[in-house]
DNA sequence: GTAAATAATGGACATTATCCAATACCTTGC
DNA sequence: GCAAGGTATTGGATAATGTCCATTATTTAC
């Protein structure tokens, strides 16, 4: 094995970087002020949908109760729906709204901009190595 | 370009995953409370030292506020020393003490074991390809 | 020497994370 | 059908982390 914490630690400062670009990107998108976790929820969720949310918790390896609030302020913003699940009365369904999939759209492209310009320098072939290895952890 | 979102919700989602071993393996190291963030400030520290605490937020991509609060925490718990540089009166320098380079060695310890057990897919040349992928980024 | 730039700090606040108890519902075995 | 135990969500409380901005003490450039 190589060097084990300098993987831990390259993958940091990536995500890192990564960040403190859509920090500053997406302003221009965010004007309901949905926020990185939110964004980050609903591409999730549009990979996922119709879905709970705790399948949505554990795919995105966070906490129940914290999906829970930002799920309830995303409904309160209108970019998503939650509706007891026919199914299992237990469990809220979470699906997208017409709204939240405009969001998403323009949300996308600018993380595809973002991710982009930090893989600048891989080649085509480079870059679907790195996210087949990546999908291997 | 192949799917860049993919990309960032990869690293995302290995992130969290080293993430959440890693919080649950420390509270064996981690007696004097160091938390994660100051084990990965140490292990930065450990790469820079001496430095002052705008490298090392610029390294590590983070806030001078935020590393400076931290830092403090730190010195008080033993694990680094703050002194005022002599070559330029304004800068902290920083370093790491004797207790902070005995905590380190743990700590790296068990993020290897951590890493490699996320990475144990992957085979020795894949591990590698994939962190000279990541430092192209 | 004065003006701009830089390093660190502290205040104030926002966001995200963690843990736990309570509630409502489901499921299984009897 | 009914009790026992498991599951999904929620709310409360608190901790950890991140962001922004103003201030102070230096340094550097002119």
């Amino acid at each position: 094995m190589p060097d084990s914490p300098s993987l831990a630690h390259e993958l940091d400062r990536v995500m890192r970087k990564i960040d403190a670009q859509m920090h500053k990107s997406m302003p221009a998108v965010d004007t309901g002020r949905i926020g990185p976790m939110g964004s980050l929820l609903l591409m999730q969720l549009d990979a996922m949908q119709p879905c709970n949310i705790q399948a949505l918790a554990t795919a995105m390896g966070r906490d129940n109760s914290q999906l829970t609030r930002l799920t309830r302020d995303l409904e309160a913003k209108g970019v998503l729906k939650r509706e007891p699940s026919p199914e299992d009365r237990r469990a809220t369904l979470l699906s997208l709204t017409e709204e939240g999939r405009t969001f998403l759209h323009e949300a996308k492209a600018v993380l595809n901009l973002v991710v982009e310009d930090v893989a600048k320098d891989l080649s085509t072939k480079e870059a679907a190595t790195l996210i087949e290895l990546l999908k291997k952890l």
